[in-house]
DNA sequence: GTGGTCTAGACCACA
DNA sequence: GTGGTCTAGACCACG
């Protein structure tokens, strides 16, 4: 799985990263059980500090994506993903209300919000097929 | 309009503030043409320095929601708001891409989360005829 | 003569004032002994304050551009503008300078510049003759 | 490079320091991805408070000239400056308008005036070829 | 009284 | 050590 990583952007490197790989496993490019570069092996291969990669395993390891093996190494959760739960939705509610309410204000309508992220969904799900 | 910013919240004030505006704009308790509290005003009022309020409005005012009148003081655009240009959808993609990737991984279908959109379009939308 | 003022601008009231005058006078729609409205008049026509005309007034009295009668109230300057002096070049070089070289950051010409330029004399002197 | 602040002058710390920078950009003494010195550095050198070069720094990555990259730190856009947009244009024009006006005003002829713009882009892109 | 600018000093997230 | 954020307090230009 290919990774890019953007120095200039606002979005610290740990936080790319794990959009990356939630964005892999969501393709499905990256299964369940599949395993992760360890922590040494993926800060060299991008080229950036241990302890970003080390704060990306430790948050995708606390929010369930992932588990860490003390012998296996770093493996995708095999047990499947975290579930939808009151907290995961106040966060998604949280994170979707200033972004609709900037397209409402720009005049975006429904239809055009819905379709951007019905295409968003096939973009992603489509990989998933392939990759299955 | 009633403000409520969170002092535990990971996101600066000053963003929090940005969107809360933006968010009074899209339900339309906030008019075009109306005009916002002075800096120093807005600051006493939610109890943060002037600075933070400032560059909430240097920042609003740079996207084009607000702009500042040397008479009548801060006001919204009266023109309108910002356009859909071709760089706010590439914002857009980079917001909502992490969230729907998330979404997918946690299960969630797509009909749900279309239904989470509506919702909140419509939660927004229905204050802005209350109030024109 | 017609004068615009833009209130969100981030150049003082004064200062578009002023700029507006002398433009007037370049392009010879004021012509030297013409008399401009009294301060009050002008600001009632303007909607502006008291103070700003006046602190219009008294810059242009100041480098030449008009005078202040006791009876005849303010005219242009009857007996011309001011000179190029070595005061005014070294002014008119701290105003070019910064503007030249984002020009030049940008990949402007000196060609593409200097056409600029020579359109905008010939925009202004035009009025010039016509006014005349 | 050598910064020169005047802390009588009207015109803002931070917009000289940015002027300053952009003829550094323009003469070829700053190259891109040259790398700036950091906010702080920069700051103690000249003597000025941090917030007054982060207002500069940031007002310069708005614009272009600059980019903050999270491992190198601050340095001039490799990618290359910024285009000649039309808003670019209009400012130009806005920048330019009151100065010719001045000059015809006060009866500097076109040539004298297009002499002191070639003198001034002769003076900073000589610099260039020797800096390069 | 308004926004704009500047200073001083502090904490935090990031790498 | 870096930039980002926040606070407190000050002066000035503007209207």
């Amino acid at each position: 799985m290919i990774i890019r990583l953007d120095m200039q952007s606002e979005l610290p490197i740990y936080t790319q990263l794990m959009n990356q790989i939630i964005e892999g496993i969501a393709s499905g490019s990256l299964q369940p059980g599949e395993s992760l570069p360890s922590v040494r092996s993926m800060a060299s291969d991008l080229g950036v500090n241990l302890h970003t990669v080390n704060k990306t395993y430790t948050l995708l390891k606390q929010e369930g994506f992932i588990l860490v093996h003390r012998q296996k190494g770093v493996v995708i959760n095999p047990e499947g993903m975290p579930e939808i739960t009151a907290e995961y939705e106040h966060k998604l509610h949280g994170q979707l209300k200033p972004v609709v309410a900037e397209a409402i204000c720009r005049g975006m309508s429904q239809d055009q919000l819905l379709t951007i992220i019905k295409d968003m969904y096939k973009q992603i799900a489509h990989g998933r097929k392939e990759n299955i």
